[in-house]
DNA sequence: CTGGTGACTTATC
DNA sequence: AGATAAGCCACCA
């Protein structure tokens, strides 16, 4: 567990309900702007420990483009819960449920 | 050590 | 929206 495993899992944490996140924003605020992927493989290997809200994590492009089968139904199905919408391509819009990380501090 | 791979990103068409 | 290309970085065989 390093430094910034942690502060990607804390900022996850924090996303509040209702809201989502990209990949590289996370990364960016963990003071990684080119560690998008390692957000990912956290998310993939972390989410177990710490059970992290690992379906209000999207890529840039506001669709979830999922591994496992299984975890974009999941996933589509928690954010819909949420207030999300997402649509039958596993789309959501950005402009609208983008975490505004900038009206919080962790 | 080297090379392949991925729950990514940005740019371009 | 979909497809392609190049770039970045940690993990694993």
């Amino acid at each position: 567990m390093n430094e910034f495993t942690q502060l990607v899992v804390e900022i996850i944490i924090s996303i509040p309900e209702g809201k989502v996140a990209t990949y590289g924003q996370i990364a960016k605020l963990a003071g990684s702007p080119r560690g998008a992927r390692q957000v990912a493989r956290i998310l993939h290997t972390q989410t177990r420990k710490f059970n992290l809200p690992w379906y209000r994590v999207i890529n840039s492009q506001g669709k979830i483009v999922i591994k496992d089968p299984y975890g974009a139904d999941e996933q589509r199905a928690k954010l819909l819960s949420e207030g999300i919408e997402v649509s039958d391509s596993f789309i959501i819009d950005l402009k609208k449920y983008i975490w505004d990380c900038d009206t919080i501090s962790i």
